[in-house]
This record gives C-alpha cells, sequence and structure tokens, in this order.
DNA sequence: CGTCCCCTTGAGTTATTTCAACACTCGTGG
DNA sequence: CCACGAGTGTTGAAATAACTCAAGGGGACG
C-alpha cells in the first residue's frame, strides 16, 4: 500500500514543530513541508514509485530496503530521528522504505529541495553533504558485508546503533532480529545466536529481547 | 608509498588532452589540474592522508579499498576512465586508492572543486549528481555482499563490467582474481572456480584468465 | 486463558573457506 | 634457445561458519 496515494484522503499532515510548515533538511535549510504518521511497518514509499517527495525522520526509525525477486531483502540503512532520506538522484525510488516502529516523517516535495538546490549553491552544498555523508556510511557498510564475521557483524551494529543514537549503556532496540539479520547479511537464527554467545562472555546484558545493556563495549569492537 | 609527496619531484604532470590543463570533472565543469601516471599496484592515495586532491580515470583503471587491522580487504569499487573517485566530504581519505593497471590519472586540487562549489549552484549540483551516482552502485552492491550467493556475485560483477565498458561479447579483466573476491566478498579460489563453473555450463568462454567471452547474459543474470 | 508473533535453541546440512598441490605465463639470465 | 623462478590462476580434499529445518519458550493482547 502507498502512503502517498492516501494523503489527499486521510489527512495526516499536520504542521512541522519548528513553526510555519517549515522542514530543516540540513542547518540553515528550511523548506515548506508538512508531516505524516506512519505506523509500524507501514510503507513510507515503494521501490520504482516516483520519488515526489524527500523525507526526515521526525520520531521513531524507519529502513529502506531491497529486494530480489525470490525474496531476498537487504535493509541498506535505518533512519533515525533527524535522518533524511527518499533523496533520489532520477524521478523515482531505487528501493523501498518502510516504518520500524510508529513514526513521524516531515515530507518536503522533491521539486522543492531541487528548486532551492539550483537557485542557491549553499543548498546545493548541504544536500551534498548528506549525501556523502550516507555514502560514507554505506561504504563502511560494504566492508561489514564483506569481510566480516557474523560476531562482528553484530558487535559493530550495536556499537554503531548506540553511537547514533547516544546512548552508551542500554540500547534499546527499535527494530526486530529479522530486520538486523537482512541488514547485516545474515539470519535471524545467527543474530540471535550471536547475542546469546555475548551475553555468555558478559560483553552485553539482554534485559529482553530487544533491551541491550552494553557491559564491555571492547568485546564488541572488531579490527577495523 | 605516497604518490603525491613525490609529486614535485617526479615531474609527471602534463597538460590535459582538453587543452589549457583543464579536467572535465563533469559535462560543463572544467577545472584546472593535471595528469600523473600511475604504475600497476602504485598507490594513488593512502586511508587517511589529507584528501587534498579529487581525481578522474584518464586512462587505465583504479580501486578503492579498506582494510581491516588483520589483512582483510574490501575493494569498495573500481574506477574506469570518466569515472572520478578520492571526493572526500572530510579533509582526510577513507580509504586508499590504488592503479590496478597503468594509469593516467588528472588530479583537481579539492580546494578549487570547492571554491567552484561555493560559488556556483550548477557546479555544486553536478557534484552531487556524481556522489549520488556513486551511493547508487555502492547500494546496489549492498544487496550484492548481503543477499547474493557466490555464483550470483559474479554473475552480476561480469554482466555490471560489461555493460561500464560498453563490450557485450569479450570483456578484458583488468584487474586479478584477488581484487575481484575482495570486491565480491569471496575468495580468490571461490572466483576461479564459479568461472569455471561457468565456463562448464557454457555461459561464457575464457581464452585466458583475464579475457573472458560472455556467451550466454542470461545464465549470468540473477534474481534482482 | 488461549493465540499469535517473535525470539531462542538444538541438530543436521551446505556453501564457502582453508590448506595444499599443481599448472600456466612471462621475463630474466645462463 | 631453454632453464629457472616468481607471480597468478586452477583444482582437489578437508574443515568450518553460517544456514536450514524443527521444536519450544515467552510476552502481548484479545
Amino acid at each position: 500500500m502507498n502512503a502517498h496515494a492516501m494523503q489527499p484522503f486521510t489527512v495526516r499532515a499536520t504542521p512541522c514543530a519548528d513553526g510555519a510548515n517549515l522542514v530543516e533538511i540540513s542547518p540553515g535549510l528550511r523548506l515548506q513541508g508538512f508531516v505524516m504518521t506512519f505506523e509500524e511497518n507501514e510503507e513510507v514509499f515503494g521501490e520504482e514509485e516516483p520519488a515526489d517527495f524527500v523525507y526526515k525522520v521526525v520520531s521513531g526509525v524507519c529502513r529502506t530496503t531491497r529486494l530480489l525477486r525470490d525474496g531476498r531483502r537487504q535493509v541498506s540503512a535505518f533512519q533515525l530521528p533527524g535522518d533524511v532520506f527518499g533523496l533520489e538522484r532520477g524521478v523515482t525510488h531505487r528501493r523501498s522504505a518502510e516504518a520500524v516502529s510508529p513514526c513521524d516523517v516531515a515530507l518536503v516535495r522533491s521539486s522543492v529541495l531541487r528548486r532551492a538546490m539550483d537557485r542557491d549553491a549553499l543548498a546545493a552544498n548541504q544536500v551534498w553533504a548528506l549525501t556523502a555523508a550516507e555514502l560514507e556510511r554505506t561504504e563502511e557498510h560494504l566492508l561489514l558485508l564483506g569481510r566480516k564475521t557474523a560476531a562482528e557483524r553484530v558487535g559493530s551494529f550495536l556499537l554503531s546503533l548506540s553511537q547514533r543514537c547516544g546512548s552508551f549503556r542500554t540500547l534499546d532496540l527499535p527494530m526486530s532480529r529479522s530486520d538486523i539479520a537482512d541488514h547485516l547479511g545474515l539470519t535471524i537464527e545467527t543474530v540471535s545466536r550471536t547475542m546469546s554467545l555475548f551475553v555468555r562472555q558478559g560483553a552485553i546484558g539482554l534485559e529482553s529481547a530487544r533491551c541491550v545493556v552494553l557491559k564491555h563495549r571492547d568485546a564488541l569492537t572488531d579490527p577495523s
């Protein structure tokens, strides 16, 4: 189901918190937009759909995914509050995006952003920096998928998520084992076993399946 | 060995073919620069080195790589003639680059490019498009590394290289099995075995280890 | 209280790696 | 001209990391 198709009918757009419907794409680049709410696992946009909007997570967590025909799935990245996603070079989205948890997402029309970029070199440079940062994260993830073991993948994932969340001790995982597995190129069983291994080693504690206590960060650190 | 350190001493800079030392970073964005020649396996720049230059392949092939401390290596991408690489958001390179084959590479000072981007929205947008295209290719590669089998990886690689080269029947591989393996997250033995499998299946022919004849593209196509 | 979904754990399987040996190519030097 | 050695690629056999299949546990929610 395409969330956009519903937009004119389900009036879920609301003004942005920071004033007159303005969305801050990057520091100093505010554009007209609106906020939509998505529930868990609801699609934000689909592969091959027109890329009419650019998105920024206000609250909650999203994921961008690619599928093979036989159903194998790769979760390219998780988007945390503040992250921008769905910005494309062409006219269609090349992957789909869904809400991992209930989400508020700010939308800005791609055409509005494009116009700002065409007019204003500063805006264009800020958007470039966003894309370049995303490229950096993606290349880091290439190394993880290409050359790290299951334990290193899970360890790297927990550390990087805790850094992005700013939570240094207790880490609440918003996503399922299945999401983690498809992000790390593993199966849910391997993710689960690896977590259990870390618990046995005393590297982490599991208050619940979704609540991790980081006890010895060094034990999770890999030889990067 | 750092190629830049040598630059003042080994005068390898030569004027660009297209006139007054101008390097075409993208269509319509020409900046002052110069050309350097690298021999096979010579380092173009190293991880953590100052990112003083941006590079564009004139002839030959380069690779960008990341290393883990224990020597495991991930080849992020191969750069073919016309490809731009080494453009960073920060002040240092986050991976190293080496020549896969003897190369002519055009260099433009990062500061020169930055100035053009700051001054000129069109330039900034063209550079954004370059980075966004690189991100697209990198995300495609995520799917390969995360979810494809060895045969699918090698098949995808051969097809994508042939498309980039514009060579639809005979494909000359400029890189070693080791480079291919580290790009595809496999070992050299698995790459070799997979190629042999394709030969036995009649999907390709191997005139030599580095010269592939694509016989049945369909047999290499994966369920993407 | 039952049901569903998510997660965990165990046992057996398999794709890929590891280790080892051998073949081929190419340049050098006898 | 051929022998030699180094680098690169191929192939086989054994080992293993991760997967698959299957069963059971636990929490949330009606």
